[in-house]
DNA sequence: TCTCCCTGTGAAGCATGCGG
DNA sequence: CCGCATGCTTCACAGGGAGA
């Protein structure tokens, strides 16, 4: 039985949880009869709830002085603690609270990389100034195109990540995962290219020339060159960047050429002097997705971040046509 | 299905204070 | 001092859930 067990070893899944309400109601009204009322018991109920707290807690908890009960210094002592305790309980069962995005006071961080950067955050921000004023964005940069960055989601450091991560990360099983919109990769040259002129670029003339690419991991060939030793074919890459948005005006000032995202070459071709032309080599599609943990699908919170940036997603207009 | 245990209710008993 | 009111405890019994 309880009363035998010294607290200090008490197993927690032996305590009823209703004997707490219990405490917290006698503790407070003062009186067996009127705790019995507040919680909806008898009298004798509440008689026997006390004795079993008393033998629970070894000590008398309340004591008679003429017609009043009063506390004892340990039921005094155990009154802030209960009501504490209890109001911990009663928030965890509760429903989690509702986002209301117009009086959030909230920072979400965000993976991504400066692909994402450019195609998510200026439509993004733009709902969150009308709806969220109070919301901030963090962005961090992640280490990997196509790798969700599992870690830090997991351990929460980012709520959400933005990456060429496809539909279903198959080895990232508590990772969920939303497809914004799939992207292509283009040719760029500068628009005074010397050698590139045409409406069109060959295969040939595309592998003859320099080029530049971006890189996000140190050393090995990037995914392009291993794509094309696989088939037998290579070029010459004359620099690495490593970023997106750098590769543009090396482009625009430069002889070298590239293939790249199309939405952001696009964005980029409206200030630089680029040309963009059909990929002439056979290359994947990539679906570009947002990441987050399951243990965060319930955030509400979070939940309207996601459909704020798949909101966005589908109001873009399709710059690339299905894979075929 | 049966048994045991826990917890609830109702009734009775007991303690205490108050007023006549 | 006695009767009454109030409130707590104890007892008997019933109902429900868990385990064999």
């Amino acid at each position: 039985m309880l009363d035998m067990i010294p607290i200090h070893q008490m197993n927690l899944s032996s305590i009823d949880l209703n004997l707490l309400v219990a405490l917290e109601a006698l503790l407070e009204e003062r009186s067996v009869t009127r705790a019995a009322r507040r919680v909806g018991l008898s009298q004798p109920a509440m008689s026997n709830a006390l004795g079993r707290l008393r033998a629970l807690l070894d000590d008398p908890l309340l004591q008679r002085r003429g017609t009043r009960m009063e506390l004892t210094e340990e039921g005094t002592r155990l009154t802030p603690l209960t009501v504490a305790a209890l109001a911990g309980v009663r928030r965890l069962l509760a429903p989690p609270p509702a986002f209301d995005p117009a009086s959030a006071t909230r920072e979400f961080a965000i993976g991504l990389n400066d692909y994402a950067e450019a195609l998510v955050l200026p439509g993004l921000l733009e709902n969150i100034a009308q709806a969220a004023p109070r919301v901030v964005l963090r962005g961090y940069r992640v280490e990997s195109l196509f790798l969700p960055p599992e870690a830090d989601l997991e351990e929460g450091r980012f709520d959400l990540a933005l990456g060429f991560y496809g539909a279903a990360p198959a080895p990232h099983r508590a990772l969920l995962s939303e497809v914004l919109w799939r992207e292509r990769n283009v040719c760029v040259a500068a628009a005074s290219h010397p050698r590139l002129r045409g409406r069109s670029v060959t295969r040939e003339a595309f592998l003859a020339e320099r080029h530049a690419a971006v890189f996000y991991r140190r050393g090995g060939p990037g995914l392009m060159d291993s794509i094309l030793a696989g088939r037998g074919q290579t070029r010459q890459v004359a620099c690495y960047t490593t970023h997106f948005a750098s590769i543009f005006p090396v482009i625009a000032q430069t002889e070298l050429v590239a293939a790249v995202p199309e939405r952001l070459a696009r964005i980029h071709a409206r200030c630089q002097p680029i040309r963009l032309r059909a990929l002439p080599v056979s290359f994947p599609e990539f679906e570009f997705a947002m990441v987050w943990h399951q243990r965060r699908h319930g955030d509400l919170g979070l939940a309207w971040l996601r459909s704020q940036i798949l909101e966005r997603a589908r109001s873009a207009p399709a710059t690339v046509p299905a894979s075929k």
